[in-house]
Parts: C-alpha cells; structure tokens; sequence
DNA sequence: GGCTTGCTTGGAGTGCACTCCAACTCAGTA
DNA sequence: TACTGAGTTGGAGTGCACTCCAAGCAAGCC
C-alpha cells in the first residue's frame, strides 16, 4: 500500500538497478518513463547517475497500480501533468481517478464473466465428452 | 453465456456487419482472426461474401470472452488448433483454459488491490488537503 | 443505367509500450 | 593500471493487435 504521503524521504539515494527491482519495472522503462515526463527529472549523483527518492518510489508504485489496471500511458501523463499544475486540478484529477475506478469496476465484472465460462468449460473438459 | 453446444445451427446466414454489430469485433478484425486461423475458413454466400453460422458465433463470442481477459492472440490460436487436432487434445486443452483461469484470478485480485488504492486516492481528493 | 451500400482482397500502415543498440563514462576491485 | 560491471545517451527497432487502403465486384433501388 502507499505510506503517508506528507512524511516521503526525499533524499536521493536508489540506483536505477535498484529501482527496477523493487517496482518491477525495467532500467529501460524507468528512463523511458522519465523522458516522456511521467517521472520528474530524478536527481544524479555527481557522476551524472540517477539515484531516485523514496517520493519517486512511492510515484512509481502508484503509477504501476495504475499501470496494472490497464490506463493507458498517456492517462497516466495527463494525471501526473495535473499534479504538476498544482493545487487547482485537485477536483479535475479526482475525476480522472474517479472515473477510472468505475473502469476497473467494470474489468473485474467481465474478468468475473470469464471466469463463469471458463469454469463451464473446464467442467465439459473434465467429466463430459462434448467440446467446441 | 454459452448455449448448449451439440444444438448449435451450421446453417450459413449471418452477414459480417451483423456479426460485427453482436460479437463487438469490427468486421477488419473478423476477416483479421479467418485469415490467421483463429475461425475456420467461413461459409460464402454465391457472390463471395462470408455468411457465419451460429457455431461461428459461439465460438467468437468465447473468443472473445478469452481476449478480453487479455490471453494473447497466439495463445488464442494455440487452443484453437488443438481443438481442431481432435479428441486426443482435451486434457491439452483442459490444461490451458485450467492455467489461464489462474491468471484471470490473479487479475482480479491485482484490480482488488488497485481498487483499494485508488478509494485512497479519491478520499484524499474529497476530504483532505494533502496529495501526491 | 446510374447510384449507393456492403462486401471482397493482399499488403501496407498505425499506435502503443516498451526494448535494444552503439558508444561512451565512471566506480570499485585486483 | 587494467578490468569489470553498472550506468549514460538519442535514436532506432520490436511485437502485438489491429486498422486502413485501393481497387474492384455484386445487389438493391429509383
């Protein structure tokens, strides 16, 4: 789960391999991520490597989330664009997580939906001899 | 749902539009999955054009179900060629759809969990100050 | 007959989300 | 000092699942 937000660490101190452990995501994906501006631009150590904050972990954990549910990756920019606006686009990024919410609802109907069909067939598959 | 599969008619009278309008595919993907061999090759009318049968409706429709729960298109066509090999790859088949039905579990529980975060969020949103 | 609508084809194009590449720098160990 | 391994870059490449295109044919209607 996500910890509370007002008491993140902000010192830089995670190497991108690191990162890439804890969040599932590739080295690839988490420059990838930060070119496109879904990450801010992470802090470097004086040789110019990366070393991300517990702030960028805990985005990054909220992004996959997101990511999992199926939003898409420009979604997810408009989100973090809003966030970076400021305070004035609290209500308009509300909606956004409001209305992703009722998607995923819906996903967990049909993948329950599914579920039902492939439990028939399975059932046809061990006892019976029909099939399609 | 599934009706039952022994009653299904083979007669050839759909047009692709209408199975366009019930299966939810558009026609592009309809002539897309023939040609790739995830439905057998499809009745013609006498000038050509593709008449489907209800056989050809259901298992669309189970295609379907199975793509939206995200199982990749080849995976689809691995089961599909199975069923076509025959009665020796039931358990084959048993076996996929049992794996699979895991999977869509899993899904439902990672949308669970993301369902929890995102009510987080919202609240935050509604009531409180802080964001992230 | 002319028009519209719906269908046909193979092959090319699209959009998404990475994923990899080549050439390089830097830190740490032997 | 040499080597190894982890990191850097922009831009190109990949894989998936469609999606579209151009050119053409057939049926139905006025």
């Amino acid at each position: 789960m996500i910890t509370a937000v007002q008491s993140l660490d902000h010192t830089p101190r995670h190497a991108i391999s690191e990162v890439a452990a804890v969040s599932g995501l590739t080295a690839h994906t988490l420059r990838w991520y930060e070119r496109i501006g879904l990450l801010d631009p992470v802090d470097r150590s004086h040789s110019g490597q990366r070393r991300y904050c517990d702030a960028d972990l805990s985005r990054l954990a909220f992004l996959g989330k997101l990511r999992l549910t199926g939003m898409s990756v420009a979604d997810m920019l408009r989100y973090v664009e809003l966030a970076r606006a400021g305070d004035q686009t609290m209500e308009a990024r509300r909606e956004l997580l409001v209305a992703h919410r009722e998607e995923v609802r819906q996903k967990i109907a049909d993948l329950h939906a599914t579920l039902a069909v492939l439990d028939y067939k399975i059932d046809i598959y061990s006892g019976k001899k029909h099939s399609a």
